[in-house]
DNA sequence: GTCTATATTTGGATAGAC
DNA sequence: GTCTATCCAAATATAGAC
């Protein structure tokens, strides 16, 4: 009898084909808005019939859930690869650095992961649970540095967010907001490790 | 000859509409979201078929605009009600609970005004000016307490978007991280009188 | 100023042949 | 899986009667 091959040449297609698809959104959510992405001109962009998408995705909504998956896994993915060093002011900047550059180097992945302006849309359970993963990641990491009041984890998410909704919507593209990042860290390390003993004086 | 009268009634009915047909863009806007908002449905509410509001907006971006120029006037009405005492710590809580408190309670009003989701939109010269208004009256009185490196506002506009960003995309109507404000803003004043000599110890 | 009528475009989605 | 054909709905916008 005739066993399985080990590569599924239909599958490639099929995966090919779903990988184009989302390319395109994510070229024509930059183009024309996240909200303003249309299946025709994802259509038009791979070179199918608008209908013919339904053969890959039940749905628009299952477009911008596949697109936050994506977005997500990269996030983590990334997150994953970063080298810390155990020293709280290094560390904290290596994670404010990763985030902040993640961010906005695709300000429209931005708007889908972690702004809530679709209308009718939000990510499937499944989806979600990859950015939960990330914070839970990050949460771990400032724990193991001491900060372990989860109210300075809430803390450095807003002042990184802060940054960075401030850069894309006030200065696109440029650095006005970005560049305050070092000292954005030095302001909640200070915060963080206050009245801890290391760093204070003693009078 | 007849004098023009005191009061223009004509006038007066004409604004009432406009006053109306914007009041339901803000509820619609709120239901279905800021980038859902539809003429047809604006038309349904206030009784009128689509096409007579063309009499009152020459568009759906006039609309938006408007609702962008009034948004931005509340906001600058309400702040220069605030009374400040020009102590740094007492004054930046009064602003920065202004703004948060702001945004936070009408968190479409929020997306219109301090971020740029909505394809193809953008805030006349004349609508934006007066949220210009708005950011430099800030400066204004940060330099007024001491805080003069344009930098230290930036950072501060950070925050406070930081705060209301993470309070409505991941804590919607809780208080997750609005009530982080006061550590905020402790944060913020220890970080821009780093060394200045008030508050600092002698060794 | 409001309506009817209509133009025009665009959008998401389904049925069925090939 | 892709296509043709279509549907249906919704959207913005204009012309002209009343």
């Amino acid at each position: 009898m005739s066993g399985r091959p080990i590569r599924d040449r239909k599958t490639e297609r099929r995966q090919a084909a779903i990988d184009e698809i989302l390319e395109s959104a994510w070229h024509l959510a930059g183009e024309e808005g996240l909200a303003g992405l249309s299946l025709r001109a994802i259509a038009g962009e791979v070179g199918m019939r608008p209908q013919s998408l339904y053969s890959y995705f039940d749905s628009k909504s299952a477009i911008y859930d596949a697109m936050y998956a994506e977005g997500a896994r990269r996030f983590l993915d990334g997150q994953q690869d970063l080298e810390f060093v155990g020293d709280m002011r290094t560390d904290i900047e290596t994670i404010g650095r990763y985030f902040v550059g993640f961010c906005t180097e695709d300000p429209v992945r931005y708007q889908l992961l972690f702004q809530r302006t679709i209308p009718g849309f939000e990510p499937s359970p499944e989806s979600f649970a990859i950015s939960v993963q990330s914070l839970e990641l990050i949460g771990a990491r400032l724990i193991s540095l001491g900060i372990d009041d989860p109210r300075d984890l809430d803390l450095f998410t807003a002042i990184g967010t802060g940054l960075i909704d401030q850069q894309i919507s006030n200065d696109p593209g440029g650095d006005r907001w970005t560049r305050l990042l070092d000292d954005a860290i030095d302001m909640y390390v200070a915060h963080v490790t206050r009245g801890s003993g290391v760093g204070r004086r003693t009078t």
